[in-house]
DNA sequence: TCTGGGGTCCTAGGACCC
DNA sequence: TCTGGGGTCCTAGGACCC
């Protein structure tokens, strides 16, 4: 039988600003977009989430649950430098691991435990390095379990710093009290559905019969609720060697003010595009697909893609092409947002282009992608997005920050 | 001064080819 | 000329996750 383990760190990014400022421990803290844009809560720190606060929430209402709540901006090199850590120690108990998100693991223990008591032996030295390595302020929630489903389920169970277990000693009991929404793939839209349907519990989901729900949520994904209902789940960790390619690279922002002013939203799509290119090439990607998306005032949304001939991690090209699928839009209400990005994409390693004409526009690009990378974004971009909101610099200098 | 930004996966339907 | 099936590619829309 399986054993798996799953790694949460609890209130990540708030914590880690909390490890770097001693200044702000044990102070409500919430991690957003910059203030005065309409953004939401990122992260919350433990005093914030005690006093209400929640992730999602923007920031009139989170000011109002948690009048003293501290907005700070994000530092992506900040978190991403502790999560190398956090990757690091982990690897050691087990080179069979998922790296789910920035804060969350998955570790195969199969064959490496005799039994779950060797899984909770290793999720105690796991947490002991953790605090030793990083700094005891940061703490995980620990699940194990059976499957994958079921070991982020019980990581869930006990917030902060938990190890909960789940095995056939109490799994039908959590089959029959959990939410239905604390299962990873079931939704507030699905809940809804299955509530229609007469079913409130993972057991009674379990127990539906798997031809009604392959009929109303088709074979592929009926099959697959009816295992998640009896806490099956068959997904594998692969080897640490096996890398996961990414599978689409965009950008979506939102617009300061609600417009309809197509210069002001084409001029966006330039500049996301040109991010978006910039990242396929630090990353040796290119993609055959472009999309475009639109949201609405009202938050509907629209968007339309297209699959070219040839694959591309041009930045401008990208634009040209967002703006040819948008041609033909209209626009029945103001913009909130928009975005751009590629799919289809392929890694290239580093390969040179052949032909003479590619290898000078290349050349030019790696020119101006050295600049970007080391004196922050837009630096260098094209005349007709200087002077405007998005040029601010990001990233930069940043020195290795102290922890601890 | 209502509701961010980064992704993944699934389904349905139409076009097209053999 | 009419008919059908299978497979693949593409677009569109949506749900869900952190």
């Amino acid at each position: 039988m399986r054993i798996v383990l799953h790694i949460d760190m609890n209130s990540y990014f708030a914590t880690v600003e909390q490890l770097a400022n001693p200044f702000l421990r044990g102070k409500p803290i919430a991690i957003g977009g910059s203030v005065g844009t309409r953004g939401v809560v990122v992260a919350a720190s433990m005093e914030a989430k005690q006093m209400g606060v929640k992730v999602g929430m923007n920031h009139p209402e989170a000011i109002q649950v948690c009048p003293h709540l501290q907005f700070i901006d994000g530092d992506p090199t900040k978190y991403q430098f502790i999560t190398q850590t956090f990757i690091d120690i982990a690897k050691r108990y087990s080179e069979y691991i998922d790296v789910y998100s920035v804060d969350e693991v998955f570790l195969e223990l199969t064959d490496l435990v005799p039994d779950i008591q060797g899984a909770i032996h290793i999720a105690k030295l796991l947490k002991q390095d953790l605090a030793n390595e990083i700094g005891s302020y940061l703490t995980c929630s620990v699940g194990i379990a059976r499957n994958r489903m079921m070991a982020k389920v019980a990581s869930n169970m006990k917030k902060p710093d938990g190890l909960s277990i789940i095995d056939e000693t109490n799994i039908k009991e959590v089959l029959d009290w959990i939410e239905l929404t604390d299962i990873p793939g079931i939704g507030p839209r699905l809940k809804v559905r299955l509530f229609d349907m007469g079913i409130r519990t993972l057991s009674q989901l379990g127990n539906h019969p798997v031809t009604n729900l392959q009929r109303v949520f088709g074979p592929n994904y009926g099959t697959m609720l009816s295992e998640m209902g009896k806490g099956i789940d068959h997904t594998t960790i692969s080897h640490i060697s096996e890398v996961a390619l990414t599978k689409s690279m965009g950008h979506t922002y939102t617009l300061k003010q609600d417009t309809y002013n197509r210069d002001e939203i084409y001029n966006t799509i330039l500049k996301l595009g040109e991010k978006v290119g910039r990242r396929l090439r630090r990353d040796h990607y290119q993609g055959r697909m472009i999309w475009v998306w639109l949201r609405w005032a009202d938050f509907s949304g629209t968007n339309g893609r297209v699959t070219l001939k040839q694959y591309t991690d041009n930045g401008y090209f990208i634009y040209k092409v967002a703006v040819s699928i948008m041609e033909g839009w209209d626009f029945p209400q103001p913009i909130r947002a928009v975005g751009v990005g590629a799919r289809l994409l392929i890694h290239q390693g580093k390969q040179l282009p052949i032909f003479e004409q590619d290898k000078k526009q290349h050349r030019l690009q790696q020119a101006q992608d050295a600049i970007n990378d080391r004196y922050g974004e837009f630096t260098i971009k094209p005349a007709r997005i200087m002077h405007t909101g998005l040029t601010r610099k990001i990233g930069g200098f940043k020195e290795p920050h102290q922890f601890k």
